[in-house]
DNA sequence: GGCTGGCACTCGGACGGACAGAGTGCCAGG
DNA sequence: CCTGGCACTCTGTCCGTCCGAGTGCCAGCC
C-alpha cells in the first residue's frame, strides 16, 4: 500500500505533466507543490512509484511521466470531477436551448463538447432500442409503390420505398394505416413484431401480399435503425499535441472514421455512470495512446445513448469529466422537454 | 509564349514532383523523361519558367517545384482527365448499387471517393432548391400539437413539431392535408409560397390561426432545408503528407469542421463541368495550400449538388479529376433510378 | 526509521565545424 | 540554339564537445 505522501506525489506528477507536457523531475515537484519535503525524499517516493508501475522515465536521467496505470489510480482515487462553474452551466444551457430538431441537438452537443474539452467529441444518436413508435405513415406514390414513414418518440424519422407485389387502392392503404397505428403507436420497437404478427389475416386475399411486404419492410427498418449512428467533431483539436504527431494522429483519425469502432468503444463502456478508458484499456489498437471519457445520457432516468470525448491519455481528467457529465445532463433535459 | 519543349519540361516537373514529393533537378528530369536534350538546356528552360512564375526553388541550389500558377497551367493545358479503368468502373458501380437510402448513398459516395483518390472527400446532399415536394403529411399528436412531415422527390424527409394556437380537430386536419397536397405535390419548393398564399381563406375562422401556423412552419422548413448539408470523409488521408505537417493540417481540419466554409467553397465552383481550385485560388485562408476538385452531380441533366475532394496542391490532378468525374456520374445514375 | 544534503554518474539536446552531394548559373565553343 | 564544363552555393548529415537536468546512492541527522 502506498503512503499518503506517495499518492500526493503521484497526483502532483499527473497534474504537472498534464500542464507542461514534459517529464517532471523531483526538484520542480517540491517547488510547485508545497510538499514540505526535500527533492531527495521525493526521489525515493518516485523510485517506489516506478517499482509499482505507476510512473516511468522516458530515458535515464529524465523526469517521470505517469503510466496508464498511474492515470488509472489518479482517476479512481486521487481526482474528483471538477464541476462546471455557473457561467459555464448557463452557456451550455443557452447553447443547447437553441436547437430546432434532433439533428440539431446532436450537432450542437458535439460542437459544445469539443469546445469545452478542447478534444474530439463523440455523440451517439439516441438509440431506438428503447424507443417507441409515434406514428407510421403510408403514402401511395404510384399504383404499386408505397412510401413508408416511421416516426419515433425521439423525433427521428425514417422512410423506405416499397414496391408492392400488386397495385393497392387508397382505401386499403388507409385501412392498413389505421390498423397499423392503432396497434403499434406508443409501443416499443421490440414489441412491434409480436403486435403485427396476425395483421395480414384481417385483409382480403388480394391485399395480403402487399400488407406482408409493408410489414416486413417496417420490421427491417426497425432493426436497421438499431444500428446506431453517431456524430463526431473537434478533430482539429487533435493537432494540439504537436508533440509525437504523425505517429499517433493517423490511427486516431482512422478510428474516428470507422463508426463501427466508435460504437463498439462506447458500447463497451459501462451502462451507468461515467466510464474512463485509459490508453491500452481501449481494445482498439489505434486508440492505445488515447483516453476515452464517456457517459450515458437520456431523457428520463434511462440512458438512451452515450456521448464522450477522445483525447490523449495526458488529459485534464477532472475538467474533462466535469464537462462530459454536465453536457450529458443538459442534453437529457433538452430531450425530455421536446 | 512558352515553347513546346518548355511546356513539356513543366509537365515533367509537375509529374515528378507529385510522385516524389521532392524538388526536381535538371539532371533527373532528362533521365526520367526522354526529353532528348541535355540538363544544361533544361536548366535554361527552367530559368525561363521561373521568370514567368510557373516554378520556384525552395532554396538556392535546390530543385524546382511548381507554383500555384504552374499547377494551373498544367491542369488547363497540359494534363487530360485520366479515365477510370473498366475494373474501377465496375467497382464504383457495385459499391454504390448497394445503397438503401439517401443517407446511405451519400455515405457510400464519400467513402468511395476518399478511397479512390486517397484524399479528403466532400459530398453535398442533393439540394432542395430545384427539388419538388412529393408529399406533406400532418399528424395530430395532441389536441393542439401537430407534426409536419415533408417528403421530397430526392427522398429526403424533414419533420417539424408545431404548437397550434387552438386545438384542431381530425377533420380539419385531414381537410388541410388534402388541400395542401393537391396544391403543392409535385411542385418546386420555390413555387410553394405563391401556391399556398390564399389557403387560410378556405377555412373557418377558428381554424385559420392553426392553418397559418402550419403554413409558416412549412415555408420555414423549405427555406431552412435549402441550407445544404454535406458529409466528409477520408480525413485520415491528410496524414499522408507527413511533410510540412502540423503547419498545414490544422487549418484544414478546422475548415472541414466548418460546414459553412465548405459549402461556400463548393458554391463558388462553377455550376457546370469540373472545377479545380488551386492553392491561393481558394478564398478561405486555411485552404491556401490545398486544391479542391469539384463537380456537380444530379439525377437528370441538372446538377442538384456538388461533390469533390480536398487535397494538397501537390496532387495527381488527372487521376483525381478522373475519379471525381466518374463517381459523380454514377451517383447521378443511382439517384435517377431511385 | 525516515528524512536530508551531498556527490558522482548518466544521458539527451544544443552548438558548431567539416564534409559530401545536388543543383544551379554562366560562359565559351560547336 | 544547344551543349559541356566549371565554379559556386546551399542543405543535410555526421561527429565531437559541452552543458544541464535529473537520477541513485550513501552517510549523517533528527
Amino acid at each position: 500500500m502506498l503512503s499518503e505522501r506517495r499518492l500526493q506525489v503521484l497526483r502532483a506528477i499527473v497534474q504537472d505533466y498534464v500542464g507542461t507536457e514534459e517529464p517532471v523531475g523531483s526538484k520542480a515537484l517540491t517547488e510547485r507543490h508545497g510538499l514540505g519535503v526535500s527533492p531527495a525524499t521525493v526521489r525515493n517516493d518516485m523510485a517506489a512509484l516506478e517499482d509499482e508501475g505507476y510512473i516511468a522515465q522516458p530515458h535515464t536521467s529524465a523526469g517521470r511521466i505517469p503510466t496508464d496505470k498511474g492515470y488509472r489510480l489518479f482517476v479512481d482515487k486521487l481526482a474528483g470531477v471538477k464541476p462546471m462553474t455557473p457561467p459555464e452551466r448557463r452557456a451550455i444551457q443557452n447553447f443547447l436551448d437553441g436547437a430546432v430538431d434532433l439533428d440539431d441537438v446532436v450537432a450542437r452537443t458535439v460542437r459544445l463538447l469539443a469546445q469545452l474539452t478542447r478534444q474530439v467529441a463523440v455523440v451517439q444518436y439516441p438509440s431506438l432500442t428503447r424507443s417507441t413508435v409515434r406514428h407510421v405513415e403510408l403514402l401511395s406514390l404510384a399504383p404499386a409503390r408505397v412510401m413508408l414513414v416511421l416516426i419515433t418518440d425521439t423525433g427521428r424519422v425514417e422512410q423506405r420505398m416499397i414496391d408492392c407485389p400488386a397495385p393497392v387502392g387508397e382505401a386499403s392503404l388507409a385501412d392498413l394505416r389505421a390498423r397499423l397505428n392503432s396497434r403499434v403507436a406508443g409501443r416499443r420497437f421490440t414489441d412491434v413484431p409480436r403486435l403485427v404478427e396476425d395483421l395480414p389475416d384481417a385483409f382480403d386475399v388480394e391485399d395480403r401480399g402487399t400488407v406482408s411486404t409493408v410489414l416486413s419492410t417496417l420490421l427491417e427498418t426497425l432493426v436497421e435503425e438499431n444500428e446506431e449512428r453517431l456524430m463526431i467533431g473537434g478533430t482539429a483539436n487533435l493537432t494540439r499535441f504537436t508533440h509525437d504527431f504523425p505517429l499517433t494522429i493517423q490511427p486516431v483519425l482512422e478510428a474516428l472514421e470507422e463508426q463501427v469502432v466508435l460504437l463498439k468503444l462506447l458500447g463497451e463502456a459501462g451502462d451507468s455512470g461515467m466510464t474512463v478508458r485509459i490508453g491500452h484499456e481501449n481494445a482498439y489498437e489505434g486508440l492505445n495512446s488515447t483516453s476515452v471519457v464517456s457517459v450515458g445520457y437520456g431523457s428520463g432516468g434511462e440512458a438512451v445513448a452515450k456521448l464522450g470525448v477522445v483525447g490523449p491519455t495526458r488529459m485534464d481528467y477532472p475538467g474533462t469529466m466535469g464537462a462530459v457529465r454536465a453536457v450529458a445532463r443538459y442534453v437529457g433535459q433538452i430531450l425530455a422537454e421536446s
